[in-house]
DNA sequence: TGACCTTGCTAAATCCATTTAGCTACGGTC
DNA sequence: GACCGTAGCTAAATGGATTTAGCAAGGTCA
């Protein structure tokens, strides 16, 4: 049972609590009692004791006493918002974990985790602030109260963050407009007159550059600005939910573009639901981060997909800050690929 | 830039390098120079050692002394492979992190994360077998090989198996033979007469037993095995792969079992680029774990999708682990729901 | 009886970074 | 000349666990 006591409980409080020295209880608790000779009875004590005060392990005095002398170890980590899409963050543990893997030697050793926060409140996570957890960290899908409490907090330890532009940190970005730009240029391309753009509430840095540069291309071209459907979340129901309500209250367009792919694939069902046809109907672009674009029925035009590319950047870049390397870029753009599919492709 | 040299670098041989203090170098390290009045001169000569020599803190070391002696630190972690479906473990993570933030309180904290490993080479993570990284995981995603290191290394810390069996630790599973079987008879009641099973040719626990059963199944009502069609991976593309390799060979088969549901949606695409509808001349069952299987076209009957609901059992089960209480139950069968929608509705 | 072994345990060093208390030297004040 | 203040630094304690060397008591064998 875990005592509520305030102090907490080490290996010298049980130590002292059985009548031993703390060699005995190290060695029992390490379960090396029997090669150190320790009697049973001994051991069942120390056992007992150990369970009865709570005894937690400090791992910071274990892993500094198991240290071996010969290695450095770095500990590195993806910082995420448990909203967030996680294939993407899968491909950027990937990356890094490939990374890690070459570099791995007997003189230096990685541990690389993911550590999520709440979307908007990263702020929340205080040992992110302390210098004492990681060597260097990837910081991705921040809101922008993440991105103020950033700027001002300064993180003591190298930071590349992902897909937002913050002045004190080095980043790696979506050329800006350019998801945007392109996506309008598709649906007016396949000569849509009503685009709509469908996005969550809450916008990240990259979502609200792709709905900007989006309307601004729309006004740009057709004088009007396009329609705005905004679902409650990121899932594909919230995306089939905001595209029945718009339609449930009349809404009408011919073109869409999702500022991301959950979104796209909630859409479709709801505009197919509504007896519309894509893209006879209803010409779509999403977003192509997942493998679920080309699968969707019919296939999606993606513009973007740029995530794996903005990973391919982002590592080195850590490895070079944790190198002490002067001179890193504080920006990288990414241009990212498109893929036009069936559902934009109409009949001329 | 790193030295290549053996001796890690600490505090101290920066100390002597430069002719100051550890006391000096430590503060200038942490930015406490101004406050501790240490020349600015000193400060550039400490900080240009510590990065000719590569200087890498020990965070170990750093932890430790900053430790609040009131505190005790809860380190846990998910543990599960690269190639794992992603959002699983994102419930996993969200549903430990709910739990965290109920108990942590000024004399308990809590850190959580995803530590990842390369499917089947778990043994390839020396870390996890040392004492001295978490106080207890969750362990998903498991093949065979890692099985088996597991019942063999017998980690020394509170330890709970998700999805799969594992005598010597508190395992959370899916009712075996429920979602082979169930899928089988939603099929056969479907009418079907030639039920193919689609897996990926690496077979987790849960996997291989949902194909074992869904085979007894088929053959108990039907005298007949089912197709089996394996595909190399588990993504979308390795789904469609397969099904376009199957009928390319003259396959045939009126029903489908897919044991996940990024294969479901691959399967869908080949099928009706095949010429074949869904679910008039195939049906087909996927299992639900991920929002998608509704927004298919048609929406995926699915079995299973007890994700949620085995990590809403692991969790508690870790904490009861941690805080050390006996008769903790080994084994936990979570009973899957089940969700019929278009894709096996065949009219009469 | 003495040499030697075994059992069962402990003292103390060690891992690395941080911080507190305090020392020295120098300049200025009355 | 006595006293004080300050800049600039260091010695030493500290955090928690592990391990090595070794001590003491008791037994075995010649």
């Amino acid at each position: 049972m875990k005592s509520a006591g305030k102090p907490v409980v080490t290996i010298y409080e049980i130590a002292k609590h059985v009548g031993v020295s703390p060699a005995a209880v190290s060695s029992t608790l390490a379960n090396r009692h029997v090669e150190r000779r320790l009697a049973s009875n001994t051991v069942r004590k120390i056992r007992e004791a150990a369970a009865e005060l709570g005894y937690v392990p400090n791992m910071a005095g274990r892993r500094l006493r198991a240290h071996k002398s010969a290695t450095r170890q770095f500990d590195l980590a993806i910082v995420t918002s448990f909203e967030a899409p996680l294939p993407l963050v899968g491909q950027a543990l990937r990356a890094l974990q490939n990374a890690v893997d070459i570099q791995t030697d007997d003189t230096t050793r990685y541990a690389v985790s993911i550590e999520m926060f709440h979307a908007g409140r990263l702020s929340e996570k205080p040992s992110l602030l302390d210098a004492n957890r990681y060597h260097g960290v990837i910081i991705t899908n921040t809101l922008p109260n993440d991105d103020a409490f950033l700027a001002e907090a300064r993180l003591p330890y190298p930071v590349v963050v992902l897909g937002r532009r913050n002045p004190r940190y080095c980043c790696v970005l979506e050329a800006p407009e350019f998801v945007g730009r392109r996506s309008a240029e598709v649906l007016l391309d396949a000569r849509c007159m009503r685009p709509a753009i469908l996005h969550g509430r809450q916008l990240t840095h990259t979502t609200s550059d792709r709905f900007a540069a989006f309307t601004r291309a729309v006004r740009d071209r057709t004088g009007d600005d396009p329609v705005e459907i905004v679902s409650s979340g990121l899932q594909p129901r919230d995306g089939a939910a905001a595209l029945e309500a718009f339609f449930a209250k009349g809404g009408q367009l011919d073109g869409l573009f999702a500022v991301n792919d959950s979104l796209a694939a909630g859409a479709y069902q709801a505009i197919k639901v509504s007896g519309r046809k894509i893209p006879e109907d209803v010409a779509v672009v999403g977003v192509g981060d997942y493998e679920l674009a080309e699968y969707l029925d019919p296939s999606l035009t993606t513009v973007a997909g740029a995530n794996e590319a903005m990973v391919a950047e982002a590592v080195p870049l850590l490895f070079r800050l944790l190198r002490g390397e002067e001179n890193v870029p504080t920006e990288v753009l990414v241009v990212p690929p498109i893929f036009l599919r069936a559902s934009t492709q109409r009949a001329k």
